[in-house]
DNA sequence: ACCTGAACACCGTTCAAGT
DNA sequence: ACCTGAACACCGTTCAAGT
């Protein structure tokens, strides 16, 4: 993707080295979402940042997207290296989720980019390679290693996004605080500390838990003749 | 929300009856979300669907979050009703995720524009407390009924964000495909059929499943102690 | 080969003025 | 009270022209 937007390097020592490449523009690009967010994150101010005109940007990225996307490759960077083999596999799926909400947690507004593009780059590959090898090295099929894997992803995505949203409009606790008259909703009364605890750590290792207990009880086969009896209202229709 | 920057209406017969409502904006704008997508619904081109210029739009809505705010709010109608009662526990968890994902599959962009806001209506409210209610009716502590409603709330939305996304770049499959140089990615080789597949439907139960499996055998306390030491990367910093 | 300068077709938001 | 008309300060993207 980065690599196919990259243009012709000169040979070297030929001509006049490039004031902008491909990949200092993403450092640079992820150093101001880091400081501003995504929303401030103009192709006009890293232009700026990166010491050119906007229109130079383009040689690089055929669009804004691309370069979003090449962000969001970097970002997992190392999320996909060997894990420790002393751990047993609930232990290195967690590591697996942990790494990449840690590296999507690292820039601000790090999950939206994510979640935005569809990055298909080493680092993304190897993340997602070594989730699966993971579990099929702990017996799973192919199918369920592959479906675990997506499972684990979107929550992950999922989880992260809320807690950078939080991290954003702070003022959101005591809005839902006070949203909750007395009487309405008793249950969401009842947790609602809980809920609007900034606590995502715990409550991403509670969630992430579940997910490989799931796991861990899981039988194989029987999975799709189990579930073709209660189709979601969407499928029947 | 949509109720407090609702103007005040002239009372019945009085004065001329307003050409615009926020009700009606925000059916129009649900109506070209879905037609359209979110990067196409502009004010300028809702302005044009409701039949009025773009300023007219923020008598009724502050601001365009504001309008995205109210949208998601209504994407949820109904999904707080209360559930058949003759399910167990894990069958009205699983009735009520499935819930979640159609009312935000029903239109184009709508786990995007539901995870972009932070929605505190009657609708999301009323969702929240009945699934909360769900749990601790089988017998969950507040606080693991909180932390349990949020994993799921966030794996339902971060799952359909990804099928949306997959609905819109459906030559991602492909991509990827061909990103799988041979030798390179065993894992992702041998699991490619599935990770590519288009059957979200069948993906997300199994997450699902995992996610209810896991609340089957979660045993109650313990939990902040068991996990106070091994914490995330960036609780240590 | 690489970048500038300038333009094009848009945005969200504001606000005086009309009715 | 409700809406129009017009403006302001931006956007992403393109492309001839310079060096």
């Amino acid at each position: 993707m980065a690599t196919s937007s990259t243009p012709q390097r000169a040979g070297p020592g030929r001509g006049r080295p490039p004031r902008l490449d491909a990949a200092r523009t993403v450092d640079v690009a992820l150093a101001l979402l880091d400081e501003a967010g995504l929303d401030a994150l103009t192709m006009r101010r890293l232009a700026d940042a990166v010491g050119a005109q906007v229109g130079a940007l383009y040689r690089y990225f055929a669009t804004k997207q691309d370069l979003l996307t090449a962000m969001a490759e970097r970002m997992l960077a190392g999320c996909g290296d060997p894990l420790p083999s002393h751990e047993n596999w609930p232990g290195q799926v967690a590591e697996m989720a942990e790494r990449m909400r840690n590296a999507l947690l690292r820039y601000q507004d790090g999950a939206r980019v994510f979640a935005g593009t569809h990055a298909v780059g080493v680092n993304t590959l190897s993340f997602s390679d070594t989730l699966v090898g993971v579990l099929r090295g702990a017996g799973f099929a192919d199918e369920d290693a592959a479906r675990a894997t997506f499972a684990i992803v979107s929550f992950v995505i999922g989880h992260t996004l809320e807690e950078q949203a939080a991290d954003a409009y702070p003022q959101d606790g005591p809005l839902l605080e006070s949203a909750l008259e007395p009487g309405a909703f008793p249950h969401l009364t009842a947790a609602r500390h809980t809920l609007t605890s900034a606590d995502f750590g715990t409550h991403f290792r509670f969630g992430l838990k579940l997910i490989i207990t799931g796991l861990r009880h899981h039988e194989p086969g029987r999975q799709d003749l189990h579930n073709a009896t209660r189709l979601s209202r969407r499928e029947q229709r």
